[in-house]
DNA sequence: GCGACAG
DNA sequence: ATCTTGTCGC
């Protein structure tokens, strides 16, 4: 069963808001060269939304913060949110950067001092069709570095076998033998869009790692696998499960 | 026209 | 994204 006016509501919100043009105006404003030095790494923040059951109106962004590397959590805020955009892949962030945006700016100014060098995403950086996902907008935003980490690979249209989906599938099946083992996403047009990483022996799905804003890939892989212990690294699975557990406080059962 | 598509 | 229990393996 698919949903008609699912596409009907895609292309007119596209056209109303000229969310495309948006995109590639922010996107010469991304960072790809390295600002973070891991030896001097402190505190490493995650983000993540989550959405109660039969409603599509409402969610709840939370941003935690974590010890480096000892991964205690140090900070987590939350905020409620009303919903305005369907999701429409290619265009996360035009749903959810805001709240994103408006916690980090409290933690900042309410506690300066554990502010993350660097967070990570869940969701894509440059490993998008235009270039800049979630993770790039978050980061130009607050000028804060950002990693994508997304659990699903998103496709890229223009970019050839190597970067379809049932291509990425089976290289991965061969090379992700063990934790810490990647594949390389480059695209027909040569550029590199991310990897895959395995982030641990018992996941045998990768996570797909892009760049954000203000680090090299290296970096951010590096960084993302010294913080997973399971398939989602810890920021992440810390912000997907708190987020999870102030709705299911908040929010009546349906 | 259909398919493919982070969360 | 969201629902859901136990269960298999290290």
């Amino acid at each position: 069963m698919s949903e008609p006016d699912a596409e009907w509501q895609r292309k007119n919100c596209l056209k109303c808001y000229n969310y495309f043009r948006e995109q590639e105006r922010l996107r010469s404003l991304v960072k790809l060269s390295n600002d973070i030095d891991i030896d001097q790494l402190k505190y490493i923040g995650g983000v993540d939304l989550s959405f109660p059951l039969n409603d599509n109106k409402h969610a709840v962004a939370c941003l935690v913060v974590l010890d480096y590397p000892s991964m205690k959590l140090v900070h987590s805020s939350f905020k409620q949110v009303v919903l305005t955009l369907p999701y429409i892949p290619g265009y996360l962030a035009f749903r959810e950067v805001e709240p994103l945006v408006a916690l980090l700016k409290d933690l900042k100014a309410a506690n300066p001092d554990i502010y993350p060098q660097a967070i990570l995403v869940d969701g894509n950086g440059v490993l998008h069709p235009r270039q800049f996902g979630l993770a790039c907008h978050l980061g130009v935003l607050s000028d804060t570095p950002c990693i994508g980490v997304a659990k699903n690979f998103l496709h890229i249209p223009q970019e050839g076998s190597s970067m379809e989906m049932a291509d990425v599938k089976s290289r991965c099946n061969i090379a992700l033998q063990r934790r810490g083992d990647t594949v390389e996403l480059v695209g027909s047009s040569g550029f590199t869009y991310g990897v895959a990483l395995r982030a641990s022996d018992s996941a045998k799905n990768p996570v797909f790692v892009s760049q954000g804003h203000r680090i090299d890939l290296p970096t951010a892989v590096h960084l993302v696998l010294s913080c997973s212990k399971y398939k989602n690294a810890e920021p992440i699975r810390m912000a997907d499960g708190l987020s999870r557990q102030y709705i299911r406080d908040h929010y009546p059962t349906s």
